[in-house]
DNA sequence: ATACTTGCAAATGATTTGCCAGTGT
DNA sequence: ACACTGGCAAATCATTTGCAAGTAT
């Protein structure tokens, strides 16, 4: 019921950094935390647990997942009702709830959004683990 | 990974018009339908399946939940991590990623920034089934 | 009478946890 | 060495499905 726990924005541009990041913390580079690192950075679209697990323990990667979360390594989105989708980037979403598709959309498409929210409801919002949802123009005209 | 299919506007204002359209769509009013509407219409707020059934058959309580929806007679929303939320009516959500906190706004109040996604992204958004999330003022001061 | 519905049990999908053996530092 | 990790099985939580028996219309 309550929602996961803000974390700082991600700032670590590459694999280098981020591993350096988990050294810092006393935690320790391992095969597949490495692995998991190394699949989100070569390509940055968003993925889930069992894709990026690959074949081997989807618990071990859960448990690093959260870890790089926790690190603010890592972000996850829910796009629908299937599971979550891990990524390393700070892009946001959009979805239509018409055909399914969505986007990842750059934060700063979403400031004039963000404004009048904030000005509205006084919330600093950020659309990074739900997406938008809404119909796109296509669904919206053939409604 | 696909959303929930667009439904129409919930629009029936109380319990009795709610039954006639169950009725128009062959469809009966039976006992436990009856139970999870009425409920649905005495306490606005959201509530979960399982609050809804109340000890009774929560398997049940999904199917009708589902019909209902397609109807467009409830909705489904979700603030977090725990299960899905049901109401019959039509508000839109924020929610704190700070405190975890959530309230029900009324959908014009975000017509300003409805109007600033369209313009940016072509979306006719709509925050009922995933609501706002963002750090509420007094988190954002604090974090 | 005949669909539509329920209740209960079992299945499914996503994620978490316990536990002990393995391994980075 | 020692604490941190991984693998695997089992548990949990939310939701769905199968099926025989019950009931609105």
């Amino acid at each position: 019921m309550t929602l996961a726990h803000h974390v700082p924005p991600l700032d670590a541009p590459d694999l280098d950094a981020a591993l350096e990041r988990l050294r810092e913390k006393g935690l320790r580079v391992s095969a597949s935390r490495r692995l998991v690192l190394e699949a989100l950075y070569a390509d940055r679209r968003p993925r889930t647990a069992e894709q990026l697990a690959n074949g081997t323990d989807v618990a071990s990667v859960y448990r690093n997942l959260d870890t790089l979360e926790e690190l603010g390594l890592v972000r996850h989105v829910h796009l629908g009702h299937g599971p979550g989708l891990y990524s390393i980037d700070e892009y946001e979403f959009v979805s239509c709830d018409g055909c399914g598709a969505y986007e990842a959309i750059e934060p700063q498409r979403l400031d004039e959004a963000r404004a009048a929210i904030l000005q509205a409801l006084g919330y600093h919002a950020r659309f990074t683990h739900f997406p938008i949802v809404g119909l796109c123009e296509y669904c919206h005209a053939h409604s």
